[in-house]
DNA sequence: TTAGGGTTAG
């Protein structure tokens, strides 16, 4: 559920960082200026200042030849575009309808310039013409794109001063408003405001709306509880209903319930298209179901639905992951020779399989491929590489994809020097890695706290504790929020540095910060206590996790068990085995290594190989 | 002759 809302959370506008609800100084200034203007001032306005039709038609130049723009419908692709026009019009006597300035108003909009149709609005009400139920629908619909639901709110007052009506739309776009928010119960509020009013009923649109507010919210029965209300009332659903509800259940891998829902849209006579399927394609493989995907792709392909990239993308990501990549290169020679072009994500997918296989040569020759078929590449293939690099230790590698980046137009950002920083730390060349902390300072990438974090790893792990903390300073200075990962790996140096008393403390201190341990803090401090042969203090150490609501990973198990199995605790060792493999984890190469040394030695009970073995297969 | 939603991939 974080995933989705991470994907789709929207920021507020670019000048400012005030918080959610809050006006920016850019918008205050617009809905000042939010006012009607005096009727017989602008009559007066257009009347004195009125220039000829042929003075009016010289400001247009090039843009009157065949058709007036002013006059017809606009089909604009860029702002600049809009602007002049916006301004021509401006200039035009008598002025232009309402209509055509909305038309405007709607073309910049759909550029994504919300900030700039607030503009032009206030510029339009300066000249006199007076807003309509359309222009301050677009305007309450560029406020909410903007995150600023105070002023959405605002305009909704503008409509009863200037004794307009609100109609389903405007309700529709404020519901749509609190969606892209997050803000799902708010938005629900007006919609049973809406049914209980009566008046102004909601429209298919307001469903689809609110139902995809609840999907992304992870809430999937309260939206299949609005698919069924749309089904017994007026409004019924849609392919865009049942198809947002399907991604939202295959996205939980509730795979079963959307294959149920499917049948049921195509009884109710709705054909799916290519998106239903790549919907429940993602769903099939993400389970590793590769018969069931096949299955759907020969089935939509029977009914002449294509896949199309982002059909094939899924596919070639899903088979990456599991480490199939011969398979995901099929996929994409299948694409190729059905004219569907490999986009950077295609690419990216297969350099981040070869990666993982640490097969770095095909990662990098899938690299130098996209880059010959155009500029298609970014600033996120480029880390994938980079990051593949890093990860097998071949750090000039990956410098050198970093140096090539400004040859492909590319700026590196924070997340290409962080993982470099890492990769120099991991590789123990601290200097360079300092040097490249100075270096994105100075080229304007600050660094952000994952930044001090790795440095910070890296300068623990390397055995330079004073500098670690002299840089936990600077973020202090910098009133920088100091998180739970940032004191583990502060705990994980202080063990390291075998100050386990100190890190005893800091991890006992740790809740008066208002922090809580994760699985990880509680490894790195089990990790500790098994070292220092504090074994009882381990064990009670993961009861206690339990307790406080964070269960141990594989990776808890892993070090207890080798911790016990190193302290000579074999009876220990064997219950706790026991008790990962009922939940589902298995040993690791490294455990397993002492586990066969203790059988070899016949200090173990030969029950529990098995066990291990089928769990790790 | 103008306004809202519209679903899929790293």
């Amino acid at each position: 559920m974080l995933k989705r809302m991470r994907k789709t959370l929207s920021s507020c506008c670019s000048s400012c960082s005030r918080g959610r609800g809050m006006p920016c100084c850019l918008h205050s200034t617009s809905l000042t200026l939010f006012v009607p203007v005096n009727n017989y001032m602008s009559l007066f306005h257009s009347q004195s200042s009125n220039p000829t039709k042929s003075q009016s038609q010289s400001h247009i130049g090039n843009l009157v030849r065949e058709r007036d723009p002013v006059r017809s419908k606009p089909k604009l692709t860029t702002l600049e575009d809009a602007l002049k026009l916006f301004d021509e019009m401006l200039q035009r006597r008598p002025l232009p309808s309402v209509v055509r300035f909305n038309q405007i108003l709607t073309q910049v909009s759909k550029l994504k310039h919300h900030s700039a149709v607030i503009s032009l609005n206030k510029k339009m009400r300066l000249v006199g013409i007076a807003s309509d139920v359309y222009s301050l629908t677009i305007i309450m619909n560029c406020f909410c794109h903007l995150n600023e639901m105070g002023f959405s709110f605002s305009v909704l007052g503008h409509f009863f001063k200037l004794g307009l009506q609100p109609n389903v739309i405007t309700f529709t776009t404020l519901i749509n408003g609190f969606v892209l928010g997050n803000r799902v119960a708010e938005a629900a509020r007006i919609f049973n405001k809406m049914v209980e009013g009566g008046h102004c009923k909601p429209s298919d649109v307001t469903y689809n709306t609110l139902i995809k507010g609840f999907c992304k919210m992870g809430n999937n029965s309260a939206a299949i509880r609005l698919l069924r209300k749309m089904e017994r009332g007026a409004c019924k659903p849609d392919i865009f209903t049942y198809t947002t509800i399907i991604d939202s259940l295959c996205k939980d891998t509730l795979v079963g319930d959307a294959m149920n829902l499917f049948s049921e849209m195509i009884s109710r006579g709705i054909a799916p298209n290519v998106i239903t399927y790549t919907s429940l394609i993602d769903g099939v493989c993400k389970l590793g179901k590769w018969k069931e995907a096949t299955r759907l792709l020969n089935e939509m392909v029977s009914q002449n639905i294509f896949p199309n990239v982002y059909t094939f993308n899924v596919l070639v990501d899903s088979l990456c992951k599991e480490g199939m990549v011969l398979d995901a290169e099929s996929v994409v020679q299948m694409m190729i020779q059905r004219d569907v072009e490999p986009n950077v994500i295609t690419y990216s997918s297969l350099m981040d399989g070869y990666c993982l296989r640490g097969e770095m040569d095909e990662a990098r020759q899938v690299f130098d491929l996209m880059v010959s078929k155009g500029s298609i590449a970014n600033v996120h293939s480029c880390n994938i590489l980079i990051n593949g690099y890093c990860k097998r230790k071949k750090i000039d590698e990956a410098k050198k994809v970093f140096q090539e980046m400004p040859c492909l137009k590319l700026l590196p950002n924070t997340v290409i020097y962080n993982t470099l920083i890492d990769g120099f730390c991991k590789a123990g060349r601290i200097g360079e890695a300092k040097k490249l902390f100075s270096e994105m300072q100075g080229c304007g990438q600050l660094p952000n706290v994952q930044t001090y974090t790795i440095l910070f790893d890296g300068l623990c792990s390397n055995q330079r504790l004073s500098t670690a903390i002299e840089l936990l300073k600077e973020m202090e200075g910098k009133k920088m929020e100091l998180d739970i990962v940032i004191f583990t790996v502060l705990i994980e140096g202080l063990c390291k540095a075998g100050n386990i008393e100190s890190a005893k403390n800091l991890f006992c201190g740790l809740s008066s910060k208002g922090l809580h341990p994760n699985v990880r803090t509680y490894n790195v401090m089990i990790q500790a206590l098994c070292d220092e042969g504090l074994l009882v203090e381990a064990k009670q150490l993961l009861r206690e996790m339990e307790e406080r609501g964070c269960s141990p990973d594989g990776w808890t198990y892993n070090i207890i068990i080798r911790g016990f199995i190193n302290n000579k605790e074999t009876s220990w060792a064997m219950g706790l085995i026991q008790e990962m493999v009922e939940r589902g984890f298995s040993a690791d190469a490294s455990t397993m290594e002492l586990i066969i040394d203790l059988l070899s030695k016949d200090k173990i009970d030969p029950a529990l190989l098995p066990l291990i073995n089928d769990s790790s297969l």
